[in-house]
Parts: structure tokens; C-alpha cells; sequence
DNA sequence: TTTTAATACTAAATCGATTTAGTAGTTTAG
DNA sequence: CTAAACTACTAAATCGATTTAGTATTAAAA
């Protein structure tokens, strides 16, 4: 007892229909073109009660559009990314769109090979974090006129749509935050991309810096090194550098600092301060919860989907690149201390 | 300058011969179809100069295979999946595969709509945690010959391939650990759900308990409720029960339980102890670190993608069933408190 | 020399939808 | 009473591949 997955010829034969026919009333264009009533109904009643469902291979064959949208990101494994995406996902659930997940590990040939996976598939929209080297690739999906969002950075040379948040505000807000909690040598840890969040984060350090006279301290790390290598780099910027306060540039980063604080420095928390981009839940839960720059999560969701909608709903919006701005979460790292 | 893309169509036409004999080509059947390797090198060439890419729907409608697994997890922003998910998409790629992730929510309605979606694009293979509910559709896809590897838990019932740890003995060994360590009022704190893997942790701490005399004490929440009502449900049986030490189930409830002793008890830990199932990088970067039970997350991987592909290539393999053990990772949390 | 076999290809069907360009039959307008 | 317009459909092309069942041509065997 096989059940062979019905046709749309099987349903045309069957009541002795056209197979446009049939199609036509399935894609509700029924009335439009001129199909009875009686006869639409029938159909329906039918391809309801065998249970229909339309090979979405052969639709989008056809059509060249799938429903589909990407969530392409650095790495799925990233909390604020997850998060992320299950917002999203659950937005697009409701306009009848499913979301593919996937992690390019901010590598470009990676990208490139899953532009290209989804591209062969006719995905009807992309949301990217985007590698560094891919310019060229989204320049390409514009110019074929595929919908593509961009978030968490872009590019400032090309016109696409995006959505971030603003990087220099909230980096320089913490950088005031620090100082106005009387911590003066402010260690800034990052890694060196030349990727625009991060040079915004950068900057914002240092504008704060600068206006208060202080000196800038910061360590660069290659994004390409090892966990371990960065701990230990890490670790000897703590030895060498006598600092107040570290900020970190990104949440894994603070981890790596978080645990190199506690293996080699149990008394950092004393008189010293962190703060950190990116939120995480453990870092409320954190002895001392760690002061950080939360991201407005729900709020990107929305504003990348609806970007994304209108595009592929061809609706006109007005702002098309959009910048939020991020919370300050002080917490215990970063009360003053008494010295 | 609208570069359209080539088809096979445009390529014989160019070429003169038929497409027949560029798909033959093109698939390595060149030799086997005995087209002439002089005729095959100009094929190949000059497909390789414009570039050809094969429509992969087109392909996938005739062939009825897709080169691409999908992998469902319960939730994508949980740390240990989005971990799996990265190991297992570095060795499907290898072997020519793509993986797409989804979360299903532990929902099964979620779980049934992701299936249908990729039933309908012809998934080659589905790795699958299942959502209590959906053991008709994973019987279904097995009825259909379609690879299925189940993970993290299984139907018993059912006759499907899996990956799953010994959970039971993982759970027996934690509370063994905590009890050798002098902690003899041990809560468990747990789901209220039947599934096999929640189940079989309980087992292990019930039957260790019971090997010593000692008391079971069990909280068992639903999974249904939000965050805030988990925490304050945790936060009234610390509270109420007289307790040693507790052990966590899942690790999500460990991150509850963690924010319900820093805000409430914080004594806790200079005579109580924490120990969780499920590791997690926060655990040890916790003052105290926390203890934990760990997955071995690539011999984890290394098996799901072993199962699958010899699913998809037919090939025999002598178990189907792997059943792997976890490592207890004694920290700071279950060291022998001075009393 | 004819038959058979091997070589080197190809025409056309197929996967399962959508969509363009019709076609009968019936009404309405002139 | 005929032409135009409308109603209610449908035949066949199409998307871009794969694959079955051939067909010429040449070479080897009988």
C-alpha cells in the first residue's frame, strides 16, 4: 500500500479537467480567469480531501520564486546571532516565508559557496552578516535584482539596504560609562578587521578618550588566531599594561577575558572594571554581573524583516538603511570601586 | 549587460551536439556512454570557461535527490546544538553535502511543517532531535526510504538509527559524584516531559539516591512556562527544601538556577554545591566554576554524519543503535566543602 | 559479403508545476 | 441576423535538467 504523491495531472484526470484548470484554482486565480464556482469548488473539495500538496520544486522551477528567505550569519553558535534568528524566523513563519539558517564563519570563499547553494535554488531573499571580501557577491545579487538586507554591518561603498546599530554612540556611551565610574587607563580589546562595526566601535572608544584627555590603550588580536592564542595574548596584555578597566569589543571575547581573568587574576574585580558589546545572559548571572552593550534584538528582527518584505514585496519604504541605537546595561562590573 | 544564465540547452546548441551528451558529460558518464574523450575535453572546457553552473531544481525534480541534509534541533540558540551543528556541517561538507538547520521548538506542529517544507525540496536526510509528538512522521519518513538519524533521544518504539548518550548512567555518575563529595540532600531539578533522555536522567539519579538510603527530592517544572515562572518556581524550593545540593537537568535550567542563587542566595555556594547536565564555556568561567556533565559533541557528530551517509549510500553498517557516554567534569562547584 | 557487434552519439519523454494563447459556446449590441 | 464580446474553460509550451530507447556509422566475425 504505496501512496504515491499525487500530481496535478493526477487531479486533472481524475475530474476530467485541464491541468491549468486545476492550477488556476489552486493558486486562487479562479474568479480572475473565469473558472465556475461549482466547478472551483469541486476542485478544492477534492485536492483537500486527498491531501494535495504542490511539488514546490516544480513550482519554483517555474516561477523561479521558492518562499524562502536566508539568514546567512558568522556563526549560528553566536547567542546574540541565535537569538536573532529565532526572531526573525518566527516573523517570517507569519507572512508565509521559511527562513534558512546557515553560519559563512566570516569566512568569504564560505559565503560565496552558500550565495551560490541558495542562489541555484531560487531563494527569494537574503539577510547577511557579511564577510569581509563579499562586495562583489552582493553587488551581484542587486544588480539581479534579488532582495538582500544586510545587518550588523555593510558596506559603506555600496547602496544596499540595512540594518544596524550605531556602533561609535553606544561604543562611546560605554567608554563615557567607565569614566564617569573614575576609571582612567580604559584597556579596549578588539580584533583586527577592518570591518566597519568594529573600526565604529573603535572610534566611539576612542572619541570618549579623547575628549576626557585620556590615554588610548588597545589590543588588537587576529581574528584568525586560536582560542587559546587569544587567551594568552590576552592574558600578557593584562600583565604588561597596568589598566583600570577593559573594554571588550565582542562577547566572545569578553569570555575569553572573563576566563583569563579568573584562571590568572582573582583579584581583577577588586578595583577593576569590564564592560563588554553584545549581551549574553550569562553575563547578568556572572559574579559580578558584567555592564554591557545590549543590542535592541527585537527591534533589529523587525526592521531587517520588514526591510526584506518590502522588498520582495516591491512596497516602497522610506528609510532603507536603518540605525538603532543599543542599551547600556550597567551592572555590577563596572560600579566604582573604593580606593 | 545582462549575463542570463547558461543552460544545458544553450551549451548543445553552441557545441552542436545534443544536450543529451553534455549532461553525460557533465555527470562523468562520458566514458560509459562511450562519447569520445575528444569530444567530452571541448565540452568540458568550454563549460568551465562561461562558467556553467547546473540549475540544481531542475536536477533535484528529475532526479528526486538534493545534496542537502537537513538537521533539526529543538533550538538553534541552544549552545550544545549550535555546536553539533557546526561540527556537522563541516563534515557533510566534505562529502559534498549541504546542511540547512531549523529549530522546531520541541513543537510538534513546528516539527511537521519543517518536514513537509523539506520533503517538498527532496532533502536527501534528516538528522532529527524530535519533538515529543512526531513519531507518526518520523515512521512515515522511514515507510518513504528516506534516511533518518535521530539524536539526543529516540521513540523506542520505533526502529529508526540514533545517536544518543547514556544518560542514565551520565546522571547515575554525576550523583554518585556529588554524594562521594558529601552531599547527601540532593534536589533534582527537572521537566515535566516524557521524553526518553529527561527520563532516563531522572533514573540515574533515582538509582544512585537509592543505592545510598538517601532521599529523592525531585522538582519538576513544566516546560511550557515562561523564564520568570521557572525562576520563581526554583527560587520557593530553595527556599522550602532543607537542600546539600542540586542538580540540574538541562543546562537552561542550570542558567536559571544560576541567576536564581546570585540574586537571592548568595551564600549558596560556600556549603551547597551545583553540578549540570549539559556543558556549556560559562561553566567554567562561573565563580565558582560549575561541574558538568559533558557530550562528547564530536564523537557525537562524527556518528550522526557516519549514520547518515551510509544511510544515503546504501552501505551496511553494524550498528545503527550508538548509544556514547558523557564525561563528568568535576569543578569548583562539587569540591568537598568544609562543614 | 552479409551479419553482428561495437562506437559515438541523439530524439524525445519525463519530473510537476505555471502560463500564454487559444477555442468553443453563449450573450449582447448594432 | 450577424458581429463583437463575454464566459468557461483547455492545449501546449515552458522552466532546466536526466534518462530511456534509439540511430547512424564503422569494424569485426562468420
Amino acid at each position: 500500500m504505496k501512496k504515491k504523491r499525487h500530481s496535478i495531472k493526477d487531479i486533472a484526470k481524475e475530474l476530467k479537467v485541464s491541468t491549468t484548470t486545476v492550477s488556476f484554482v489552486l493558486n486562487g486565480k479562479a474568479k480572475q480567469m473565469g473558472i465556475s464556482e461549482k466547478l472551483a469548488d469541486r476542485i478544492i473539495k477534492y485536492t483537500d480531501l486527498i491531501g494535495y500538496k504542490p511539488n514546490q520544486l516544480a513550482k519554483s522551477l517555474r516561477t523561479g520564486k521558492s518562499k524562502i528567505i536566508v539568514f546567512m550569519v558568522e556563526d549560528i553558535a553566536n547567542y546574540f546571532f541565535a537569538k536573532i534568528a529565532r526572531l526573525i524566523e518566527d516573523m517570517a513563519y507569519e507572512r508565509g516565508y521559511k527562513v534558512l539558517f546557515c553560519s559563512n564563519e566570516n569566512n568569504d570563499q564560505k559565503s560565496k559557496d552558500l550565495i551560490n547553494l541558495f542562489k541555484e535554488r531560487n531563494v527569494d531573499g537574503y539577510i547577511i552578516i557579511p564577510s569581509p571580501g563579499i562586495k562583489g557577491e552582493i553587488a551581484n545579487l542587486l544588480k539581479e535584482g534579488i532582495p538582500v538586507v544586510l545587518f550588523d554591518r555593510y558596506f559603506p561603498e555600496l547602496e544596499t539596504d540595512y540594518v544596524v546599530i550605531n556602533n561609535e554612540l553606544a561604543s562611546y556611551n560605554a567608554t563615557k560609562h567607565l569614566i564617569e565610574n573614575d576609571f582612567h587607563k580604559i584597556g579596549f580589546i578588539t580584533i583586527n578587521t577592518d570591518q566597519i562595526q568594529m573600526f565604529d566601535r573603535k572610534k566611539g572608544y576612542q572619541r570618549a578618550i579623547q575628549e576626557e584627555d585620556l590615554e588610548e590603550n588597545i589590543l588588537e588580536i587576529d581574528y584568525t588566531n586560536s582560542e587559546t592564542r587569544n587567551k594568552e595574548l590576552i592574558k600578557s596584555y593584562f600583565q604588561t599594561e597596568e589598566l583600570d578597566a577593559v573594554y571588550f569589543a565582542a562577547n566572545y571575547l569578553t569570555q575569553y577575558g572573563l576566563e583569563v581573568i579568573k584562571n590568572g587574576f582573582p583579584e581583577f574585580f577588586e578595583n577593576k572594571a569590564v564592560i563588554t558589546f553584545d549581551d549574553h545572559d550569562f553575563f547578568r548571572i556572572h559574579s559580578p554581573s558584567i555592564s554591557a552593550i545590549s543590542q535592541p534584538r527585537e527591534d533589529l528582527a523587525r526592521n531587517l524583516m520588514d526591510l526584506m518584505l518590502s522588498q520582495l514585496e516591491n512596497s516602497e519604504l522610506a528609510e532603507r538603511q536603518i540605525v538603532l541605537n543599543a542599551n547600556l546595561r550597567p551592572r555590577e562590573s563596572t560600579l566604582k570601586k573604593s580606593r
